[in-house]
DNA sequence: GCGAATTTGTCCGTATGTATT
DNA sequence: AAATACATACGGACAAATTCG
């Protein structure tokens, strides 16, 4: 093949991995993959060549170029699957949080497409934890909706929300018109409301989100809690939803 | 079957499940379990009686707590083990996230024994993305620390950090020291810091972080990168950490 | 280290009341 | 009004994990 005058020349692409640098050739290879993907010559989505081949070109042994694609996928920037090959992954949509988070806006401000939906909605009295959240008293009647939002028609979230019904008695049935919390509340009078607080936590996927959110079991997912207040302080949702962990990145700028 | 015809007792305790009310039987053994594990009746790390007994207790099939204790375990309340029991869950701590968010501080003042250790560290060139983070020009020498954090002995976080070496010289030795990083940094003139960026992600954990966290595989890992800067907006380290996903909960308050 | 006992997890099936079509 | 679907509740059997003598 080529024949390169440098260091070392196994292969014929093995111009970047030098040998006796003092670097370990894993790094090197991982460095070189990890820039071809920023370049964009392996896009998201795109199948990475198969590690024999990888092993081919950069002249070394399959297992230095495992090691190499281990640091990618701890990275988070591929995923191998056996069987499938290697794959580069979406970027995960930054999802920055802050008193004025709204999921339309983020998404847009990303260019991508958002699309939320109404899974159903129901009348039903507040429990302990429903009714501590919202400063009411257990019992009193709520809206619970449930709804999951895409970006670009990939799944992002599913959750669940209530709001005081005396306050936004209709409202399942303006958001299932609008397709957005943000512009029925609107419509209900409520034009600005602000975060006062999100707790976030973690855990496997569970059956209904494995469904909902299109994953394979045992997928990670962001739990964020989050209530709401109006511009008086008075709660107007509380909430628990669950994003699909590698797709989106919670950003917080204090 | 039942010759009973609305209200109903089947079991010697069954008082507060009443048939026939239209509210489910599952619905109403999950609230009175939550009630009585909120009360205390039942503390963090408790035992609860094994299904059958609930069963009697509440005369009800064993299906029907099952259903029951569904509820409470996705609510995060307990957590089942074949051949072992059911066991209420310790509390997560909450991890509130600012501008100046400490390890040592947010444990202390939430009542446990911080804990810090150095797990190793060494001097190496930056890669693209530690340089870029740090704003420095990739292959810059940094120090790169490895250290896992416990709460009341018990693991809480597992991460590396990376910081400008010129600035940072001997802070592994302090840190293995002193045990914490703030104080550390203190000793070498850095007096404060300040958080710029939090990212929050999640996956499932990965052999190392099973091993160091002492976690079961499959288990949920929050992942934090975060950009420390001083006063003067100068970066001061930048790093990722893993924390044991149903062990902490994040709050922002905007 | 083995086997029995305990306990949760998962299946099979049946019956019944209530909505929806 | 009949047919259908769904949620609730019960009964039994066995697999899988854990504990303990």
């Amino acid at each position: 093949m080529d024949s390169f005058d440098h260091v070392s020349m196994t292969g014929p692409d093995a111009g970047d991995v030098t040998r006796g640098t003092g670097v370990s050739l894993w790094k090197q290879i991982a460095a070189r993959l990890e820039w071809q993907i920023a370049a964009g010559q392996y896009p998201a989505g795109a199948r990475l060549p198969v590690e024999s081949e990888l092993s081919l070109r950069f002249g070394v042994n399959r297992h230095t170029v495992r090691r190499a694609l281990a640091v990618l996928a701890e990275k988070g920037l591929i995923e191998a699957t056996a069987g499938r090959g290697t794959f580069v992954k979406e970027p995960p949509i930054r999802y920055p949080i802050g008193p004025r988070t709204r999921f339309s806006e983020i998404v847009s401000a990303g260019g991508r497409e958002p699309f939320g939906r109404c899974l159903g909605s129901q009348v039903e009295p507040a429990d302990a934890e429903v009714a501590r959240e919202l400063g009411l008293t257990e019992g009193t009647s709520v809206l619970c909706i449930e709804s999951m939002h895409e970006a670009d028609s990939v799944p992002i979230s599913f959750g669940r929300a209530y709001f005081p019904l005396d306050r936004c008695r209709d409202l399942d049935l303006v958001y299932s018109a609008t397709g957005s919390l943000t512009r029925a509340l609107a419509t209900l009078g409520i034009q600005d409301y602000r975060r006062r607080e999100t707790r976030i936590s973690a855990r496997a996927a569970n059956e209904r989100e494995v469904d909902v959110l299109s994953l394979t079991p045992g997928r990670s997912v962001l739990v964020l809690e989050r209530v709401d207040v109006e511009l008086d302080g008075t709660p107007l949702q509380w909430g628990r939803s669950s994003f699909v962990a590698d797709r989106v990145q919670l950003v917080i700028k204090p």
